[in-house]
DNA sequence: GTAAAACTTAAAGTTAACTTGATGTCAAGA
DNA sequence: TCTTGACATCAAGTTAACTTTAAGTTTTAC
């Protein structure tokens, strides 16, 4: 398997080399093998940095994504605490979709409705809603 | 209509007073009437507080919510600027949930799989791919 | 009438997630 | 050989979105 320098995965990845190297500062990354100090990467850094950006994007925290990729054990299958932990993440994730489908809503009601303000459209939201928004148009 | 103050909005809310104060400052809300200098709202500020709660939630900065809130011209329909901010926002939010999508299929699998790591699991991540995910196991 | 509670402003502090800058080393090409 | 470029570390700077602190004023409760 072919062996990389750090700018050849920024050009595979997209992650900017500072970035990659932070990772690894805060051990989100295990240290990179060193050849003269210079580390060295395997493709499977490219799998590690999608999955981190997946994650990102999908709104978990750093410290959530550590916890995710580094409680895992070594065999199969995972241990009970990471599955309480990945559980409560899909819950929070069925949660914010929720969320996103509100607004949503809100956004297109706006664009199609005679409401002179956004808040006019979206008075119909309550009090922490994040699922059942009703609006006003 | 009922008057009332910070901590009335507060109580309310569950946004703190140091946060609406905050919003006032950078003009996220618009400047309270004050008597003797104490602020004073009307139930309004409270569906203005849950649009900004719900757009934030959804992964909007204030910045953007900001300009969805203030970009909206007084009489309707909205402006074709706001049109257009609003339909790539709508974008954003499709693209947004396909991501939270792979990151739920990503977790249910890992805890169903008899993969050795979240990584093995999903190295079948394409570079930058937001949607398509598939998985190894 | 007085003390505690609620409010005010202004400035400084906090956290996450990086980025930038300073300084130095090593390797490759003309 | 010499210079350029890619890499290294370490410390400091950045941005967003608040929170905290300090110092002062007003309102409320007893």
């Amino acid at each position: 398997m072919q062996i990389w320098q750090i700018g050849d995965i920024v050009k595979k990845s997209g992650v900017p080399a500072s970035t990659i190297r932070y990772y690894e500062e805060i051990e989100l990354l295990p240290p990179a093998e060193r050849v003269n100090g210079r580390r060295r990467y395997s493709d499977t850094i490219l799998q590690k940095l999608n999955i981190i950006r997946l994650a990102q994007q999908a709104g978990f925290t750093i410290v959530e994504i550590q916890t995710l990729l580094h409680n895992l054990p070594a065999d199969a299958p995972p241990s009970a605490r990471w599955q309480v932990m990945a559980e409560q993440k899909l819950t929070e994730l069925d949660e914010r979709m929720q969320t996103m489908q509100a607004m949503k809503a809100l956004l297109e009601q706006t664009l199609n409705c005679e409401c002179e303000t956004l808040e006019a459209c979206g008075s119909g939201i309550e009090n922490g809603a994040t699922s059942g928004v009703t609006l006003n148009c």
